[in-house]
DNA sequence: TGTCACTAAGCAAGCGCTTAGTCACCCCTC
DNA sequence: GAGGGGTGACTAAGCGCTTGCTTAGTGACA
């Protein structure tokens, strides 16, 4: 139910995460705004007060959801990419991670992808960079496809939004008791992002 | 900046559009629950109060925006089916509409698919339904397309999905000072559309 | 004179966050 | 190994403020 686990060890530490999984929780299910900080308490089966302990507000909670959220994703990316050289190779692995990552994940990615707003000034500026990192990954990915002949595609930067669309747009419609699994998604998701550019296979 | 003005009249529903349009801008900008009524009202030029005279809460306001939303929406899909019995046409006519009303329209359309968990009980079955015939109007000319041969497409559902995607996350990063006009985004999304279903051209 | 859009003032409830204090536990000393 | 001083996770209570909504009343117009 989370992806959450890094640090562990003292008692602390494991009240912090129960507090930061009951937060995932509550503001994918309600929004940021809906949520208050003793839903957040109670479903980690603690007093209001606890919060603070062990964090400093309730915006910080919403943040640290997000920094840890899109530092997943950029690595994700990454990796994917990492793979192989061949674009059509790299579109394919990008676009199957990044689906079935948003469909597994669809809580937290709820969570990033719609509760920017939310985030004050400082921290707004420090996620928005790491999207414009996972953005430009894309991009470059695009662009180096077009570049060599493999894909066909007019607009690379409007076939890169359009590609990344599909993947997160998954946070708002998934859910567990539908008859596709993540996997399934990411298959169909991975053919869908190459007859977007227009790829013509070697 | 708005898309509303039916049943005009009387002072008082001018008031009434006034302050449905002032409402439309908060929600989109902050969230039902990070608006208030005096946001709402004050963005209006009035008082708080003004607010319970024309309408009846907070909650119906979302639902009115909703309502006439969903079903504008569900009138574009249908004319666009309409044009031509050729389901290739009819993919294209859909996905131009449809993104570009989402583009166009991006303000509202951000708050019809990112607050139905805002509705009460009452008004979020009466939104389900009409979100219902919208999705039924897309995998209805998906199956049509492969049911004739014209698309090549393993699970019509989720294409279906996909397509929906494209369009709706359309409100969530489209905003006026971008490049792409509302028209070109049609146009390169009508493309996307019949690449993402196979559709082999006649 | 009656109607009705509209406001000033305010209510009950709920909000994020703080304060003052309790309690279990740990290490050091004798 | 009993006693005591210190630490830090945790809570009950509540502060200052905001929320959605109501009420009593005003003033313009028919």
């Amino acid at each position: 139910m989370s992806d959450a686990s890094p640090a562990a060890g003292s008692r602390a530490d494991a009240t912090r995460e129960r507090l930061l999984a009951a937060a995932i929780e509550a503001f994918a299910a309600k929004g940021f705004h809906g949520t208050t900080t003793r839903d957040i308490a109670g479903a980690a089966g603690m007093s209001p007060a606890a919060l603070y302990v062990h964090h400093r507000s309730k915006e910080e909670l919403l943040f640290l959801i997000s920094q840890r959220g899109h530092e997943r994703t950029l690595e994700l990316v990454r990796t994917a990419r990492a793979a192989d050289p061949d674009p059509i190779e790299q579109l394919r692995a990008v676009a199957a991670a990044f689906a079935e990552h948003h469909a597994r994940a669809h809580t937290t990615a709820r969570i990033i992808n719609y509760e920017l707003a939310a985030l004050d000034d400082e921290h707004s500026a420090e996620i928005a960079e790491l999207r414009h990192q996972i953005d430009g990954e894309l991009r470059d990915l695009v662009r180096a496809g077009v570049a060599d002949g493999s894909f066909d595609c007019p607009d690379p930067r409007l076939a890169a939004a359009a590609l990344l669309s599909l993947g997160i747009d998954l946070a708002r419609w998934y859910h567990e008791d539908l008859v596709w699994t993540p996997e399934a998604i990411a298959a169909a998701y991975a053919e869908f992002a190459v007859r977007i550019v227009g790829a013509t296979s070697n």
